[in-house]
DNA sequence: ATAGAATACATCATATCACGAGGTATTGTA
DNA sequence: TACAATACCTCGTGATATGATGTATTCTAT
């Protein structure tokens, strides 16, 4: 998958992977998996950035005499992807137009 | 628009803009505006990467006294938009999983 | 006539960001 | 006893969108 193509989704991807319940990187890594590939230190970098911008807050737990830093979607980080979505249908145009042209000779 | 979302889909809409039929950067960006914005020096940035690229040829040619620089597009520029189209399914995939993700709460 | 908008091109510095390479440490497995 | 898996982290690099800035001509409204 082309790199450029990720960006603006990724961001979103983190934040819908530990929505419904609590998650830590590893977890998060295997879970989009079969979605979207990303490898620890871009995943990593994201969940430093989304912290800082408050989309989600950290609890680290001990678990088996490791530590697991566990991630909690916020307030702010729901909305970034309601948000996202709202976006997406300016996206979903510009496909069209996209594949349209690509269909079409005139 | 974020600017992240953009990424990877730019280069796309410009091949998309001049397939129909050649075109110069100054109407590229008008006929592109109902759909995305991109600024001039966006705009020259991409050509000049897609020229590079092989994805598109150049030819001036005066018109009323200015010169304006024609761009074609190539074989590899309409690949390019064929092989946007296969990733575009991968990145269905990545947004279902979001909405779903974004929808249920369990 | 003349100022400003529109047309048409271009370059440069900057900020953002995904990722590979590398690092630390523990537990499970072959 | 080595290696994979689990679990975290940092740093440097390359790609790239954009604002600021520059050049030059033509059209338009005052």
């Amino acid at each position: 998958m082309d790199i450029q193509l990720k960006r603006g989704i990724l961001d979103v991807c983190v934040l819908a992977a530990i929505k419904s319940k609590d998650s830590y990187g590893y977890r998060i890594i295997k879970d989009l998996k079969p979605y979207i590939e990303l490898s620890e230190s871009t995943l990593y970098t994201i969940l430093k950035r989304l912290e800082t911008a408050k989309m989600l807050t950290v609890h680290t737990v001990e678990h088996d005499g490791r530590l697991r830093k566990y991630y909690h979607i916020t307030g702010e980080g729901i909305k970034r992807i309601e948000d996202f979505k709202e976006e997406w249908k300016e996206i979903m145009l510009i496909y069209k137009f996209v594949a349209k042209e690509d269909d079409t000779n005139e």
